[in-house]
DNA sequence: ATGGTGGACAATCCA
């Protein structure tokens, strides 16, 4: 069972990358991030043609969430349920068989002195009243994935000195998160993957970011329950950020047994 | 301290 999370940052762009991707690693599971379209502009029948199915909820220009997988899920649900679909476009999740999957695009938090910010953090604690509740009592195959914008550890950012506090990197954040976390999730990133340095986001903005490596490890894969035990391996695929177009965030998975 | 690049979309907003 192999498992995939990427921020696109738009699907129409990323379409052939995706695809391509879809084909050389066969997932299971990939979630994505930042569709940035409406669904009746999602590339549905692109993704359906290749064997997959899909399931998407997005808006123009921003946020925008999908889950492409091999088999079609017996179940699957957006937003935290909490709003009165505002969320729709920053979670899905979908049930196959015994197994739950929980994509989230996280609010990045903008600065620390905005309302975003405060979304941004109200939004962990959402998020874990979502688990608490939809999963009480915990004991079933999850798995939580996505663009959570958090670098928990000093090792999950190329600098973290010289980056501290920022919206992805402070006290308040790393609390929230782990607070979610808490709630009985292993990161399996971290338990395949020990040495410094491997991170999923290189930002555009930063010259020779990806060639430096000063990058960030944002985009997660955490588990709970029995399947949490069963991880084999997790790894970054960097490929995909040298091609010509490629997002600023590249492909994570992990293989379960 | 500022601005850098990229995407969506048509003047800026967001990351």
């Amino acid at each position: 069972m192999r498992i995939a999370t990427f921020n696109c940052n738009s699907i129409r762009v990323r379409l052939p990358a995706i695809l391509a991707w879809l084909e050389k690693y066969s997932p299971d599971l990939l979630a994505l991030q930042e569709t940035k379209v409406r669904d009746k502009d999602f590339p549905r029948d692109e993704i359906a043609a290749g064997g997959w199915h899909v399931v998407y909820c997005g808006e123009k220009s921003y946020n925008g969430v999908a889950i492409i997988g091999k088999r079609e899920p017996d179940e699957f649900s957006f937003g935290l349920e909490d709003d009165d679909g505002g969320s729709n476009t920053r979670l899905v999740r979908v049930k196959i068989g015994g197994l739950t999957v929980v994509n989230t695009y996280i609010p990045h938090g903008r600065a620390l002195d905005s309302e975003m910010f405060d979304f941004k953090l109200a939004w962990f604690g959402r998020l874990r009243a979502y688990f608490g509740k939809r999963f009480a009592g915990g004991g079933n195959d999850l798995v939580w994935v996505g663009d959570l914008n958090v670098a928990r550890l000093p090792m999950d950012v190329y600098d973290s000195k010289a980056v501290w506090p920022h919206v992805c990197h402070c006290r308040e954040v790393i609390d929230a998160f782990d607070a979610v976390v808490g709630w009985g999730f292993e990161d399996v990133f971290r338990r395949h993957i020990r040495e410094a340095g491997a991170y999923t986001f290189w930002d555009y903005r930063q010259r020779g970011a990806l060639e430096r490596n000063r990058g960030w490890r944002i985009d997660h894969i955490l588990a709970a329950g029995p399947i949490a035990g069963r991880s084999v391996g997790c790894r970054v695929d960097i490929e995909p950020r040298r091609a010509e177009r490629p997002s600023d965030h590249t492909f994570v998975f992990a293989d379960f047994a």
